[in-house]
DNA sequence: CGTGTTATTGAAGTGTATCAAATTGCGTGG
DNA sequence: CCACGCAATTTGATACACTTCAATAACACG
């Protein structure tokens, strides 16, 4: 299922821009000797609710989601990563079993980072962990915000800003109307109907299982979001 | 509406087991320089949302609640902080201005900290960084939580989740009905007719405007609450 | 070329929000 | 201490956005 790649992170470290970026010395050093470089397919699972975290993953392309299951089967997507960014830490900082799934979407190359090396790294490096606190905040935000949305939002205003975000996150992909309804809120059923009003309106355009995006304004409108 | 108090950091740091206990040298010179120590009544506000942050607030005793504020006037409950939490300190990591609001819910006694205090000890402390982000990660499994809560669970269920967790946060508070909603995000008059329902199944007790939590054991069943 | 997932459409049901109006409870000032 | 006034609570009626279930159609994939 996943390819061994053997890659020196001073070549992969500052190329995305990441976390590890700027990475010297002994903390290099440590993390090229631990990490492991891995292929993935779509669709691959990285960790799974329930595991205990055993290390970080590190995305150096493609793009993977976070997403949590409940009982009866209703999924909730929670966040996206692409390249750069760094996916389980939180459990291993919380020193939890991970809460949700990661799982691959498309033509992922991660890096496994122990969890040893990543305290190790973390704990001695104050900027490091400094890098972390920013962007652990600046997530904390999105999901403050994601969190009233949902509960003041309408559906349909939800599926608007669904069909924003994911096609930002990732250009190439073609969302499934059920993650598109796992990243809203709602059901595929009432994706569905929404796109068609929203095509019948002139927002997007509907071929097949692809979904274009016509008059992006009046989209943001419809999402309500506000600048 | 605010009395200063002066109160050496020595004595408060350790007392509540916050964030900036264990700090010693001069870390906590600094602070105890900087810090500003207040007293606040109840329904005061901290700061408001779109403020940018000029530095966090460490409480002492008392409670706060920070909450969104939607344009409809739709309130949203995000957290509630007891002593020893630490508030504002995520938007300051951010680097962005306030998206909720902080609002002294009772007998708060609160030291504030300057940005450039904190950012000078956080960044140089790499074991107070690191507490930091342990904190952040728990926090963000809990808005997690209830972000598929939100999006999965019945009304009924997530106000029973409200009186557990509401009464657990603050064991003196009478938490209004509009509180209670705030919190389960749903509106008031859900929240009194479930509260009916609830007394009906003898789960509760209202008596006026306080509430008794009769067979604690069905309602964090009502709740779907797992262990 | 089948087989399973994804998409679509329809009909039906219902959980909640919404609005409005009455009532209660509570703090405050006289 | 009581009465006042305001905010919180309560109740009822109504509406509807959304879910749910079910059945069919289209597509992708090996």
């Amino acid at each position: 299922m996943s390819k061994i790649i053997k890659k020196d992170c001073e070549v992969c470290v500052g190329k995305n821009n990441g976390i590890f970026c700027g990475l010297t010395g002994e903390s290099l050093k440590k993390l090229n000797e631990t990490k492991l470089d891995h292929h993935f397919k779509a669709g691959h699972y990285l960790f799974y609710t329930g595991n205990p975290p055993s290390g970080l993953y590190c995305i150096s392309s493609g793009t993977v989601k976070l997403e949590m299951v409940s009982e009866q089967g209703k999924n909730h997507m929670v966040q996206i990563f692409g390249p750069g960014a760094v996916v389980g830490y939180r459990a291993l900082f919380a020193n939890a079993p991970y809460q949700s799934s990661a799982i691959v979407v498309e033509n992922a190359e991660i890096c496994f980072v122990p969890r040893t090396t990543v305290m190790e790294i973390v704990q001695n490096d104050p900027k490091l962990s400094f890098k972390f606190l920013m962007m652990l905040s600046k997530d904390f935000r999105m999901i403050e915000n994601r969190l009233q949305r949902l509960s003041t939002f309408t559906a349909t205003e939800r599926i608007a800003e669904a069909l924003l975000f994911l096609r930002e996150s990732y250009e190439g992909k073609n969302w499934t109307r059920k993650e598109i309804s796992e990243w809203a809120g709602t059901t595929p059923e009432t994706v569905i109907r929404t796109l068609a009003d929203f095509e019948a309106e002139g927002l997007i355009e509907q071929k097949g299982r692809t979904i274009n995006i016509i008059n992006r304004t009046l989209l943001l409108e419809k999402a309500r979001i506000v600048f």
